[in-house]
DNA sequence: CTGAAAGCGCTAACAC
DNA sequence: GTGTTAGCGCTTTCAG
């Protein structure tokens, strides 16, 4: 069942190519007999476009790549799912490249992807240099970040916003009472990890409560780090004192309340628990961890549309709108691990 | 910076565009000297390939699909990410097409990647008649199954062996002194859900354990079948009692756990329960089920091999070794929600 | 309304 | 070793 092409159709019916081209797009105007009996042809003959040689001829491959460091993770995966359904409704498919959160590969993606020609790119970076990306963005390219946003003036981005996250669970925990509030906190150097702990900072300071540096931990937002961390606030609670603790991600929440067990204090009883982007899988009955949560399948909706507008201004040849940091907003949802103080 | 082509730096250099064309693969033999001042070239007027006029020349575009129900499943997040691993190491990027468990969609997204020539393919698929497949197939692509398998004779296969997770599920079961034991099966017009029942039926058979079909309850593999089922097999718990449920689906299994739940009894005391695929987020304090788990970065891997073997064989002109249906081992992992009898 | 022709950028015979 | 040339399959002026 080898398929057929365009000259071979119109060498069939006796027509040029550019008509069998035209009927079968049915953009131009062509006449109506040609059409069906173009269209029956190509049915008869099982003829199947050939993309590859159309994405030569007019540069453009309607394909989209998706960069980013764990597509296990739920979080990513509800993106992309999303993203996928938003711009596959207009033709483009979707390239997926997971760079298992190394730099080294990202590079390596990122040139893969040039050479391919993808028509867009959705980057969660692991490199906040943002320096690989440049050549794509410089092409012309649109480039839609997430997640991680390198520190550049001149992008777009959809994240949510990391200070208000964690100024809603400060404000979750001091509500029940909680002022001694230990934080595990991410890397000094991402935008997400500095922008988290400005948030808890912040909040801190509306409240007038002061913020105790021997109560922030530094991760690398995995369990062990949480694990570690945890362990290391515990050991020094008689000196420094707290009831709750915010942890900046899913598994160093998870580290975190694994430590708290192994030391044999409760929650909530003992310390209260808020973590970061915790999907409760199912709705199966176990203790419910309250935890701030990003709207995925609104981020990933958010960027399906933004990389459909900027590609279609592109086709228009219209002015790019200046960049935009879509900043859209968490929310916190219940659980039973925070208990009054 | 707008990229080049080989044509320009030939004209640039004063030499032609094959010997360009030669220098960059290093395929063919070509002077030291001209090889060297190409690179150069190349590099200064940042010459980019474009793999799309390569993919049109060569009918062969590097690229792999990979069409599932859900990727943000953590069960699909983890085949994908190793498949993409391994197949990228040779060059090969993978297009991946989410369709929301929809026929229609996957026959969408199909025809989509039949257009844009992708060299392989790995389905997941929901359409068990494998038709909107078969012109895939027949075109000669590698085609490699995964998750759900068609009745087809001739088809390269990786699962698990699903009879096999079933009898391991009703041995744990056993061993705790269970006999009556429920099972919240799937569809019987899917080839997984079909197998997993007549696992559970070997391991019965062969411990001299009447089926009791009361004790079969037929779901969908989603949340509400799972807790549906459930409530219905506890309402009927006095005339068909029960000491244990093997559920074969994850999301089965927390619908399970929740009806199981709310009708007042504990898990493991008042019923054993046995999951599947159930995926211990972390390794956080809570209790953990005890469930079949089916070898995800193994499946990946294997998969990407014969994708990669498949197109090797292609390309040397060899026949297909005949088509392979890979028979995985699945394991149970030992939690807290079997009890014994 | 339809046809002829010129490529998109690259590879691969086939000559020299 | 290197150059010439003929496409891969399609779109799109430009004529008629």
């Amino acid at each position: 069942m080898k398929s057929t092409t365009i000259s071979e159709l119109a060498k069939e019916l006796g027509v040029s190519v550019s008509t069998v081209s035209r009927a079968l797009n049915g953009k131009s105007v062509v006449k109506e007999d040609t059409r069906q009996m173009v269209l029956e042809a190509a049915e008869k003959y099982c003829y199947v476009p050939n993309e590859i040689a159309r994405s030569l001829k007019k540069s453009s491959t309607k394909t989209m790549a998706v960069v980013l460091p764990d597509i296990s993770e739920t979080f990513f995966g509800t993106i992309v799912k999303e993203i996928d359904r938003v711009v596959s409704g207009q033709g483009y498919m979707l390239i997926l490249a997971d760079t298992h959160e190394n730099a080294d590969n990202e590079k390596k993606y990122l040139d893969m992807l040039y050479t391919r020609r993808v028509d867009a790119l959705v980057l969660a970076t692991v490199d906040c240099s943002g320096s690989t990306v440049r050549r794509f963005m410089e092409s012309g390219a649109p480039v839609v970040f997430i997640d991680n946003v390198p520190d550049l003036q001149e992008l777009d981005a959809v994240t949510i916003d990391n200070r208000q996250a964690s100024r809603m669970a400060v404000e979750c925990l001091a509500a029940h009472g909680h002022r001694r509030i230990a934080v595990i906190a991410g890397s000094e150097k991402e935008t997400t990890g500095v922008d988290r702990l400005a948030g808890y900072e912040e909040a801190m300071a509306e409240r007038n409560i002061p913020v105790d540096r021997k109560l922030v931990a530094y991760g690398n937002y995995k369990w062990e780090s949480g694990y570690l961390q945890m362990k290391r606030l515990l050991a020094l609670r008689k000196e420094n004192p707290f009831s709750a603790v915010y942890a900046i991600s899913e598994k160093m929440t998870y580290g975190a309340m694994r430590a708290i067990a192994e030391s044999g204090l409760r929650v909530p009883e003992d310390i209260s628990v808020v973590g970061f982007d915790i999907h409760q899988v199912g709705m199966e009955p176990r203790q419910k961890i309250t935890s701030v949560r990003q709207p995925e399948v609104e981020i990933g909706r958010r960027v399906g549309e933004l990389l459909l507008r900027r590609l279609a201004d592109l086709g228009e040849k219209e002015d790019q709108a200046g960049h935009r940091r879509l900043l859209l907003d968490p929310f916190l949802e219940e659980g039973e691990t925070v208990g009054v103080f």
